[in-house]
This record gives structure tokens, C-alpha cells and sequence, in this order.
DNA sequence: TATTGTTATACTCTATAACTATA
DNA sequence: TATAGTTATAGAGTATAACAATA
């Protein structure tokens, strides 16, 4: 049996739109939570991205991040000068780097991770932990649907 | 009995992010589904909140876009230029404009809800019709509580 | 005195193109 | 000849402040 149609009202807002003005709240909400750091919404990306990787070099976090290659390199600049990542020549290929967090990196994203989570309760008050997962779910299915 | 608290690894990147991502995901999407039309995202965005209400202040408007009032206004006299929606005082506060979508903005809007219905179904292909109607009911949730 | 909408301008963010160095 | 990364610059998008008209 085949899945049916989603049910679309003239004038409800399609769910691509809903998914686009949420995606601005929620920058809105990232930025108000780094108020008092110098850190932006892009910086906080890239340490979250380096974390969950381990390490990576720029190629992969332009690819993850949807991220221009020029942009990247400035807000590697920014991080690498506060000493919260480094930059490493791989050995293996000497055109490419491999970012990693430094000590202070680490410390720093795990400290942005409460902050997200404080920021992300508020926003997300009337969601049960079951919605939370689903919504993960999804998010994770057009992300990997863009990526592949 | 409390909602269970969310379980979240040091790793797995936070659910604001994963939707901040995504939102970026679906404006790109969009934008290439509006290639060869004039009409970029925001323009879009216009003419489905407006065909959503009927009609609306451009307050209404900023409120609900979040939006700038300076760029709203860009917005509209494109719009209206080419004739898709037009600007009427309120006889009541004229100060007030009603913005409205015209005939041909009412054409072009359902014409945009099919170009956008294929780019989300490219999109969202993973998702059933039950994960869509989840997810649109956590959007506005969000959408809601950003807005309260 | 406050609100709605407009304009001009400055700022931030992103994309483009040309470059170096490695492969 | 192609790829990884960098730089300088142009462009798009957004926000800020001063303004006119109306309440």
C-alpha cells in the first residue's frame, strides 16, 4: 500500500516555509544565548562539528556545515587565535588540515552545550522528550537526504 | 509523573543546531526551486503569510516573518511592482496599510505551492505522512512559543 | 506622545575569483 | 591537471536611525 499524500490546506504554510522560520528562530534564540561571548552562531557550528568528528579537516566541515570554503577559514582564524582549535598539516596528504579542538576548545564547547540546552528548553517547553527524538529523527533524514 | 529529560550524548549535535542546519538546507532548496523566477525566499515568504491571513497589516507581517520593517517594505514594493499584491490605507487607522495578494498573486502563490510541494517532496522523501504531520506539529510549536 | 510605514545608510554575512602549495 | 586552503573583493541580506503622516 502506498504511503498517502500528505494533506497540504491552501493556506497553511508549507512545511519547507515552517522549516525555514524555524531555522531563523531558533539562529535568533543561538545568538541572544552566545550574548557576552565573542562567539557567533557560525564559531559555535564549527565546534560542535569538530567535537562530534573528533577531527576533521576543512573539506569535510565545508561539506557539513554547508559552509563556503573562505568563510570557514575565517572563523578558523578567529577560534585558532582565541586557542580553542588547532590547525595540524596532515602528515598523509601535506595539502590538507586537520582541525581538532584544543583543551580550552573542548572546555569551551562543552560549556555551549549547557548554554544550547538552557536556550533549547525554553524554545522547546511544550515538546515530550518523545517528540524531541522524533524531531531529531526527521531533522537527521533531510539532513542526510541534502548530503547524500 | 515529569517528562523524562531528553538524553544527550557530548557528541550528537544539539537539536537547535540540527535545525538551524536544516533551516539553511530548505532556503537553498528553495531558492534553486525559484530559479528562473524573480521571486527570491523572502518574496515567497510574503505571498504564502499573506495568502495564509487573507490579508494584513505590514505589521502583522513583520510579526509574523520576523522580518525587518525596512526590509519588509522592499519586499512589497517588488511585489507590488509587478503587481502581485497591492497596499490599501485602512479607512479605520490610516496609518494602517492591508496588504492583499491581487488576482495574479493569488495565481502565482498556488503556482509557487506546487514548486515548493515537489522540492519537499525531494526533500522529505525518508519521512512518512505521519512523520510530516509530527514534525509540522513540532514546528509550530516552536513557531508558537517564539512568538508568545 | 506613540504608532505605522518609509528612506537612506551602515553593517554583517556570504559568494566569487585569483592565488599558493601540494598531489 | 586537480585538490586543499587562503586572500581580497564584491554582492546579498539585514539592521539602525531619522523622518513623515496619522492617531
Amino acid at each position: 500500500m502506498p504511503t498517502p499524500i500528505p494533506e497540504r490546506t491552501d493556506r497553511e504554510l508549507p512545511l519547507a516555509v515552517l522549516l525555514l522560520e524555524t531555522g531563523a528562530i531558533v539562529q535568533e534564540a543561538l545568538r541572544a544565548a552566545l550574548a557576552g561571548s565573542w562567539l557567533r552562531p557560525r564559531h559555535c557550528q564549527v565546534l560542535l562539528h569538530v567535537a562530534q568528528t573528533g577531527s576533521a579537516t576543512q573539506h569535510d566541515l565545508i561539506d557539513a556545515m554547508a559552509v563556503d570554503a573562505s568563510v570557514l577559514v575565517g572563523l578558523l582564524n578567529d577560534l585558532e587565535s582565541e586557542g580553542l582549535v588547532q590547525r595540524l598539516r596532515d602528515p598523509g596528504d601535506r595539502r590538507r588540515h586537520i582541525v581538532s579542538l584544543s583543551e580550552r576548545g573542548s572546555e569551551e564547547q562543552a560549556a555551549l552545550r549547557k548554554r544550547i540546552g538552557v536556550m533549547e528548553d525554553a524554545l522547546l517547553t511544550d515538546l515530550s522528550a518523545g517528540d524531541r527524538r522524533h524531531a531529531r529523527r526527521v531533522l537527521q533524514a533531510i539532513w542526510g537526504r541534502a548530503h547524500s
